[in-house]
DNA sequence: CGTTCAACCTGGGCGC
DNA sequence: TGCGCCCAGGTTGAAC
């Protein structure tokens, strides 16, 4: 479920745990399935009780809460708290949708002004996703530059040619790399297509140099207008923000979950393919590969010249 | 290097 | 009604 401006929203909707000691936590059914939970729960709990909650940042589709413990600080590095959504994780300071997929619970102590949230909860209906207590480390290991290309809000056309011009894999594939572009998933990863006028199907070396500038453009912009409403809330028990609130950006899907559907821009109707294991949506009317004749109405100048051979 | 498959899980929807 | 199958916003590791 949550990709970038999902995980986006939620880290926006954590504003109010920042600076607030944790009183204690607990994780009522999370599972022994390995990496799910790192290290044992009552590790994880003996360790950051008492300490203050410095930031909440996001690393790709992850949430990192930053602990702090004043000189500790200093004489340790510091401590994270990395929880990755995966399909169904959601971070709530609300009431869940359920008692029954609670993973983690996370209680302050008193203070702080105003309607200050009680409790911090990451709820989990399929229980894919990880939460880990990490040092600097850590932390490195598991989204650091080694793991995270550039941060979708942010990448530029020669930080996807650097990493995805040379490479034979669908392009639609390789927006899904998180060492190429952080964030991406496969909502977004089709609808950045579709406004890019580039069919998912097409190899990475066959697109010109310029469809890279223009995919970056189109992903930052498309980006930052999914996380201005608040992500995408698709059926029930899906996403929703830290006060449980459903997003409004799958009303401006144009292809993903619209199979069968006609397109908004030509009329033609919007096909369903399987990549990777995963569907794929897209209009073979507006998205062409390089170098297959002209572009569809929606865009002109991505075609290369240069025959497939 | 790239692709495919299985796993990890729960639960909604659909065909029979 | 019930059963079995397919599907879902993600990631990882093994096999080919």
């Amino acid at each position: 479920m949550p990709e970038l401006p999902e995980v986006e929203t939620m880290r926006r909707g954590l504003a109010g745990v920042v600076g607030r000691r944790i009183a204690s936590v607990e994780f009522p059914r999370s599972r022994v399935r390995p990496l799910s939970i790192e290290p044992a729960a009552a590790t994880i709990a003996r360790r950051i009780v008492g300490h203050t909650v410095a930031a909440v940042v996001r690393r790709g589709k992850r949430i990192v809460i930053e602990l702090a413990r004043g000189e500790a600080v200093a004489r340790c590095g510091r401590l994270w708290l990395a929880i990755e959504p995966r399909m169904t994780g959601l971070m709530l300071v609300v009431d869940p949708p359920t008692e029954e997929h609670v993973r983690m619970v996370m209680g302050f102590t008193k203070g702080g002004r105003g309607a200050q949230p009680q409790r911090l909860l990451f709820w989990d209906r399929r229980g894919l996703g990880t939460i880990r207590l990490l040092d600097d480390r850590g932390l490195d290991a598991v989204c650091g530059p080694h793991k995270h290309g550039p941060d979708g809000l942010v990448v530029n056309g020669a930080d996807l040619a650097d990493r995805l011009r040379a490479s034979r894999r669908a392009v639609k594939v390789a927006l899904l790399d998180q060492r190429a572009v952080a964030g991406i998933g496969n909502i977004y990863a089709a609808e950045i297509l579709f406004r890019c006028g580039i069919d998912p199907r097409s190899p990475c070396r066959r697109l010109p140099r310029d469809a890279w500038e223009r995919i970056a453009d189109v992903t930052r912009a498309l980006l930052a207008e999914a996380v201005a409403h608040e992500g995408s809330s698709i059926g029930d028990e899906t996403y929703r923000t830290a006060d449980n609130r459903v997003g409004r950006f799958q009303r401006q899907h144009r292809v993903y979950g619209h199979e069968g559907d006609a397109c908004t821009a030509c009329g033609g109707a919007i096909l369903r393919i399987v990549q990777a294991q995963r569907a794929t949506f897209f209009c073979p009317g507006c998205q062409r590969r390089p170098g297959r004749g002209a572009a569809g109405s929606a865009r002109r100048g991505l075609a290369s010249r240069r025959p497939t051979t």
